[in-house]
DNA sequence: CGCGGCTTTGATGTTCATCAAGTAAAGTGG
DNA sequence: CCACTTTACTTGATGAACATCAAAGCCGCG
């Protein structure tokens, strides 16, 4: 190694395997030159929806909410995800301008790289633009299918359908903080926040969840799930 | 040319620009040894939930809807739509089965190439790839956003969606065949057959539209549009 | 300590699905 | 080609699901 080069940090980075797999270690230290990683804070927005698509950017840790304003203003939470599920915006490669927004629900560290130098990559490494495009596919069919999801229950399967996705994709654990507001979960599965917190407060009655505050603790998991498998 | 070989429809094919970009003549000649068209009659099944996918696929000519059977059995319709637009599955990098059905609402001829193939030539020829991914992409985000849109409208905004939906992007026309039943329209836009109904009974009354069964006049887009914007 | 935002709950009305009953249309077999 | 069956369509009546409105409690923050 040449020690008058910066060293690149991609080069041990844990998650180059699961991003940018199929690349060799040249290719790993050119990505260095055209990356850089960004900090954002609990609140803070990553894109803006209308913005101009410049960077290919992934989450290395933290939280997100992918979300849109819909005609009449109000927010519409398309999904939220944690590192590795959210490469960039999907639409990258299909449009100029982001579609959707992204905001940061928890501190979240992003890598930044110039698209410009993917889409290089792109052309001369068929590995690589391979298994980007199937990461890229996979995100896309599970945002089409929750949203599917979603959209075919009632009420309190959505609210139930919320708390299951909390407790065992995005904290793996049954007792949690919640990261979004009442309002933002009823952007997210489409209903009033007064209903919201209703169908909370029933769950609560019936002992299948309890709530201090933000905290939720799932107590009988099982009911959940027949509430949103039903729903 | 060596008139032994069998003679390739392909290269003088009006759509490999469209799908097959960035492929020169030798690429395309191989395709064809790769490649077979399928003809399928209305009503038929071209992919099914669940199969293992092999072929990459796309529709020539035809009409077709991809749907999805909810865990309680009905159908969901995910989108309904033209050739190009549907370049198979979105899943054939992702999955190994397909996790939709898709079926002829008009005879169509598809088009159907061994997946390895398609494989392969992505691995070797970069910009081809680039050029499949964006165009995937672009389908991706036309469901998404379409789902979106019409979960954030009531019901008579949604039937005003649709109505414009085949006006302007399936046939052109303000005067149209409905390629579905009304039971499939509402498997479409999330809500019961009786309100469907109800609610292109209230349009006709009102002149928005005229029916005559099947057949679907729009009187008064500039209407529907705005209804369709407020739902 | 007081203001503003988030949360909670009840009351009310609207929107929508469901049920039922009837009509039209489209297959189907003799 | 007609009687028969089945499937799609239509409309009204009813009730359930849900949004909206309003009022009050809570909590953090200046």
């Amino acid at each position: 190694m040449n020690d008058k080069k910066k060293p690149c940090n991609c080069v041990e980075c844990d998650f180059k395997d699961i991003v940018f797999s199929y690349l060799d270690e040249g290719s790993i230290e050119e990505l260095c030159l055209h990356k850089e990683e960004q900090f954002f804070r609990k609140g803070e927005v990553i894109n803006h929806e209308g913005e101009k698509i410049s960077n290919f950017k992934y989450l290395k840790s933290g939280l997100v909410k992918l979300y849109r304003r819909t005609p009449s203003g109000e927010e519409q939470i398309i999904t939220i995800t944690r590192p590795f599920e959210f490469v960039s915006n999907m639409s990258i490669f299909s449009e100029e301008r982001y579609q959707y927004s992204v905001s940061a629900l928890e501190d979240s560290e992003v890598c930044v790289v110039q698209l410009d130098f993917i889409k290089e990559l792109f052309l001369r490494n068929g590995a690589f633009a391979m298994g980007l495009l199937s990461r890229i596919s996979t995100i896309n069919d599970k945002i089409i299918r929750q949203t599917l999801d979603i959209r075919q229950k009632n009420l309190v399967g959505r609210v139930a359908f919320v708390l299951l996705y909390f407790t065992n994709e995005i904290f793996n654990s049954r007792v949690f903080d919640l990261p979004v507001s009442r309002k933002e979960i009823a952007d997210y599965i489409g209903m009033s926040t007064a209903n919201v917190i209703r169908t909370l407060s029933e769950f609560r009655k019936e002992e299948i969840i309890r709530v201090f505050g933000k905290t939720i603790e799932v107590v009988d998991i099982n009911k959940l799930e027949i509430i949103s498998k039903r729903g």
